[in-house]
DNA sequence: AATATATTACTGACCGGTCAGTTATATCTT
DNA sequence: AAGATATAACTGACCGGTCAGTAATATATT
């Protein structure tokens, strides 16, 4: 029988753990987004949620109240920077309101559609009866304030003689349609059917049909 | 005090409960769409969806072997009917493509938009990850169908000259797009936000776009 | 009486949330 | 510089409630 090996007394012994207090809340944040989206919100167990972001359950409650003020961080850190940067480059934009409607649409799969991010609109869909408080969150900062800079857009279009004269409301939810379908399959049935869409296509034929679906003079459609 | 009043004896006692062997699995699969819908599997007490269908808990384990099995029938049925009745409408239609777009949106909202089985899209989107066997279903007898079905309509307007050419699989998947999301706001936000969207309007405008957007003769737009 | 159908009462796994205890780090003392 | 002490970040075993699923029992139907 083998002696019982005596400790080797490290001279830097690794700690179990480090102190990372300011890292901590947008770790654990991530591995929650990562988890909610693949497995749902009451499918997420926080045991695996501590243990994707390298820490224990317990620490999760030093950060955060409970699942539910968890599931909000993960919503609002998620759509707090992309909001902001969309709407910096529509205030700023002179041109043709075409190209800024290009320029969002590609721009929001630059920043949204292809990063995790994007699998927020699936739980809102999920859970939004759950949580009234998050579906009116949703709601005021992003659905309305969306619809609303892509209506301007439109409107801007349409006063510029660009665009034939449309309700812009009802047009801005058609521009949003594709990006929203996108971002669901993706995030759910996309995992099945890998080449079942292109999302950088999809989003160039949408705008081709836009160009032609809103030109006021016909003429300028076979320019494009 | 009064004496215990003495149990009138019925000469005919209404039943407890009646066997109604035929028509429980129909009852119990529309209460469980209505609650999955409402407030997602997860969250779906099977106590509740007995309570809603009338009857006990211990009955739906007659009528079905366990949560999953139960969520699988509900989706199963919910699709059979409308899918098939939408397929016979295409098969045997003559006449313009576009006309034919037409019918098959407003027919979408008329018959699955407006009604409880259009909240399955939502189910199906949440919990793809966790049933990969009904993400395949949904795949192969929902959307590759369904798709399958536009992309030939496209096929025929193309090949009878009255669509540009166009790549008639991303263009079906555009013309889903707006159903997709009406589905979606209907059975999620849209109790937050009631005059948010006006899904028949949406489906108006939607098919105007496509007329112009597919249009080949440029002359022919103005005729709408 | 026999059987199919339904109810009721129960079980046990699971997981959100808690908290007593542990360990890394900062600060003080010499 | 080297302990000694204090603080707060972190851990993980545990508790309690919930609910899917089952067993025992009752009622209807033939």
């Amino acid at each position: 029988m083998k002696p019982t090996p005596k400790p080797i007394p490290r001279v830097r012994p690794e700690p179990r753990w480090v102190r990372r207090k300011e890292a901590r809340p947008e770790e654990i944040t991530a591995a929650a987004l990562t988890l909610f989206v693949e497995k749902g919100y009451a499918n997420t167990r926080l045991e695996d949620v501590a243990a994707q972001a390298g820490v224990s359950k317990g620490t999760l409650y030093l950060y955060f109240a409970n699942k539910q003020e968890l599931f909000k961080a993960v919503v609002r850190e998620g759509l707090v920077s992309p909001i902001s940067e969309v709407r910096g480059m529509i205030d700023q934009y002179e041109g043709k309101a075409f190209d800024l409607l290009g320029m969002v649409l590609r721009g929001w799969w630059q920043r949204i559609g292809s990063k995790p991010v994007s699998g927020i609109p699936k739980l809102i869909l999920a859970e939004a009866r759950n949580f009234p408080e998050i579906a009116e969150f949703y709601l005021a900062e992003v659905v309305r304030p969306g619809l609303e800079a892509i209506v301007r857009i439109i409107e801007n279009g349409v006063a510029a003689g660009e665009f034939r004269r449309v309700d812009a409301r009802h047009i801005a939810q058609l521009v949003f349609a594709p990006t929203f379908l996108v971002s669901c399959w993706c995030n759910s049935l996309a995992p099945f059917d890998p080449q079942g869409m292109d999302p950088l296509r999809i989003i160039d034929e949408h705008l081709e049909m836009l160009r032609r679906g809103l030109a006021r003079d016909l003429a300028t459609i076979a320019e494009g």
